[in-house]
DNA sequence: ACCTATACATAAGTTTATTAGGTATAGAGG
DNA sequence: CCTCTATACCTAATAAACTTATGTATAGGT
């Protein structure tokens, strides 16, 4: 419905990466807390959510295994060794950009309060 | 050469309104502006940066007028009433983004110090 | 038997960004 | 005069990410 905003749009690998530090967890589960944990504000749809995953295993940052749960079949997906440095690089990127960011836009009142 | 990051990619429109805020500029200036004073952190290309101009005017957020300046031809743009009021709706957005974002990845300790 | 929630997945289309060009002029240095 | 660099605009082809719209399957409730 809503479409997503523009900045929005390259959040979703630190997303999904942040979120199995903690543990190892599933797509529907991943989706589902996205969006319980930010009242609703991070709807991760399954057609960019799986293919992130898809991608995010490809680059060897995920690995995944098949569990039945509550007769449930899910895919649970983990970091790999990779996927948590790729974790701590990002995170510092995302620090630079927020930085500059507001050393930019900072002169503005927009940003204030 | 080296490509943007993945998050650098939605800052594009609130760069370019946030800028226009201060002063009417042209193209070339807001390249280099963004450059300079990001230590060329924000490389805005012009293949990125001039359909965007063109798509915010467009959209009725800027105004644009034909200046000769020191010999040279330049396209000053400006902010229009509606781009003001885009530009202030960016600005919560990013602000309510940022607070989501915190609140969702504030526990893992890759956003401390 | 039907409906909803859970759970995975992909295909088609849109938007945005990158790459790689093209045109034109001013000014500096040979 | 010629060439090079910086200035200054622009667009087309490609790539990447996101949205929308489906499809499949099963568990559990009514």
């Amino acid at each position: 419905m809503s479409p997503r905003d523009q900045m929005r749009k390259g959040s979703t690998e630190i997303l999904i990466l942040s979120l199995l530090k903690k543990r190892s967890m599933y797509g529907y589960e991943i989706s589902q807390h996205l969006a319980r944990q930010s009242d609703g504000y991070f709807e991760m749809k399954e057609g960019l959510l799986y293919p992130a995953l898809h991608r995010m295993q490809q680059n060897g940052w995920l690995s995944s295994d098949w569990r039945v749960v509550d007769g449930r079949r899910r895919k649970y997906y983990s970091l790999t060794p990779l996927g948590q440095k790729v974790l701590d690089e990002q995170a510092a990127e995302w620090k630079m950009f927020l930085e500059k960011l507001h050393a930019l836009l900072g002169g503005n009142e927009i940003w204030a309060g």
